[in-house]
DNA sequence: CTGAAAGCGCTTACAG
DNA sequence: CTGAAAGCGCTTACAG
């Protein structure tokens, strides 16, 4: 209620702490970024002034000035995947020191979804985007990247255009490793459920399995191939699709996590012992692997690494855009578990 | 290489689109912004210069005027953990179509990465925050919640200067319904693990445990409680230091889902056989329950539900900041298991 | 209906 | 060393 306590709602500016330190604006400035001699008593007087005021510069403002607003957009299919949880959080405690903040959007790999979390964050003026994309904005991407840093997480996009990085799981050896396993284990009645192969981690995927058991003589038949939407429900449907019509499997091969997580509930549900009469096998994440009911054999992605390349990269590209754009494929890692039936 | 291409590499501003369509900046605002009226062939050559151009309005240079960001911090102990992650994908999943972004910062609990989380957040200008506090700026963010939208997630915070909002679970009742359960099936040596008495959630949590059993008569003993930081290495240390001073006890109480998965690790490892020589009760999501090997009986939050509160009440104080602080309570669920040994 | 001008909160060349 | 001024990209009251 003092005349002093000058505390109003309004948001406290550079104005004021000039005004009460007697000093311009312009002195302020110099003293908050201390990049300017200021002499000692005026350095004081806005020290004390901004104490007092509890001033803190705006960062957007600034940003307006040096175009800049040490913002990344973080753009993934699922912010709730733990795979894509673990890198936001590395790149998060790589970024978040140097200054910048992460925004992140979900798109459920619905194409507007993605068009339109991307133009949120154009306006927003990120300096940098990191996007596992849909696969379904490839030409919007890729026009983007001629101005913009973009760092491509796990899916590539089919455009010659695109000048920005990529940085993903090899994919195509991770998963020829699971075909010779299962080989080696002695099946050859195995069934796939991949999904959307416009997609290019699929498309890897599923060749890498396909190709391997071919050359080692065990041609797949296509009917045993099929696509699901990578969802829990997803892998629940497809799982009692493809047993259903091929009880004769022996083994079945999920490319993706999630998909791996619901078929394998179907499996329980349905008392179908793992690996007594069926063996799996899967790529990505099994979070708690060892707690489960049956430990899984399967490919994992190292988020951790991952997180850190793109951190890495990031940083690269964003202090020098020219930069020519880096493939960095991080090699995936063999779970061995129990979840193959050895019948050699 | 044409004259006309003008596709240089710096970003196209609303100066650029006026020149091209031959029009002041003002226009190509009330045009962008649809808001004021202006002759049809004014606006058409306007827009037919925003596609051309490919131009974007800045909407960091927008909220400069309108003093708002439409952007959201969300501040969490850990970005990685399952329940905080859907959280934030629905609150994303509300606010987003209205314009708004979530820059999302992880603190591992830690005081001054949360000091530093949210000063970045400040000084970026955020029209509101979302915090899982630490429980250690309680004074800083009460300061905060008079100029600022704050709502509290799930911890409280110790300070009557706090004039935001709150939203949680019932802790207290969530675990005098596992202490009730607990009971019931005839346990009376019963250990608990806890963590850092100073959050609120942990102390409601213990306080409803504790509180329930001795109103049953069955009074705990204090040797028998435990504290350990909420991460599964805390879990997996203070089960094994909790079991060998206390081979008696015949159930464990558990009051974080982390801490459960390190102590569920532990028990794994050293083959101790649930419930069959030990029942376990715990507090928080269980990711794939029904996948592990025995099936957990826990108290789950409902995070859906929490995201969807917490975006709404974001709203609303975002709408009028005078709003008086609220308080929500979200009931928590029994999901039974079997994890506890019927001893009666 | 339209444009020139002020202003949002900063920074920094420019002129003392 | 210090201040007045221009400018970052917008919006909107003001004056036609």
């Amino acid at each position: 209620m003092d005349g002093d306590m000058v505390q109003n709602n309004e948001r406290v500016t550079i104005f004021d702490v000039a005004e009460t330190a007697g000093v311009s604006i312009s002195t302020v400035s110099r003293v908050m970024n201390g990049n300017y001699p200021v002499k000692q008593e005026l350095r004081d007087r806005v020290n004390k002034a901004v104490a007092e005021l509890g001033y803190m510069p705006d960062s957007v403002a600034r940003g307006m000035k040096f175009k800049r607003r040490y913002a990344i957009g973080y753009v993934v299919s699922d912010i709730t995947n733990r795979h894509f949880t673990i890198i936001s959080k590395t790149i998060d405690d790589i970024l978040g020191p140097l200054g910048y903040s992460l925004i992140v959007c979900s798109t459920d790999s619905n194409q507007e979804k993605e068009a339109r979390a991307i133009k949120m964050l154009l306006s927003n003026r990120v300096d940098g985007l990191i996007i596992n994309t849909s696969g379904k904005n490839d030409e919007y991407i890729a026009s983007i990247s001629k101005t913009l840093p973009v760092v491509l997480l796990h899916r590539r996009i089919a455009s010659s255009e695109f000048s920005g990085d990529y940085i993903g799981s090899d994919n195509y050896q991770a998963c020829a490793h699971l075909a010779r396993h299962a080989f080696i284990m002695g099946h050859r009645e195995i069934g796939i459920i991949t999904s959307d192969q416009s997609i290019s981690t699929f498309r890897e995927r599923t060749i890498g399995f396909v190709e391997t058991l071919a050359e080692l003589g065990a041609p797949m038949l296509p009917s045993r191939i099929i696509a699901t939407p990578y969802t829990e429900e997803g892998g629940y449907t497809a799982i009692g699709t493809l047993l259903e019509s091929h009880p004769e499997l022996s083994l079945v091969m999920i490319m993706n996590n999630a998909t791996t997580i619901g078929a394998i509930q179907y499996i329980r549900e349905h008392g179908i012992a793992v690996p007594e009469s069926l063996s799996l096998l899967s790529f990505g994440e099994m979070l708690n692997a060892n707690l489960m009911y049956f430990k899984p054999t399967y490919m994992t992605q190292k988020p951790l690494l991952v997180g850190k390349e793109v951190a890495a990269i990031m940083l690269d590209r964003l202090e020098d855009p020219t930069h020519a754009g880096r493939e960095v494929v991080i090699e995936a890692q063999f779970e061995q578990g129990e979840s193959v039936k050895d019948l050699s």
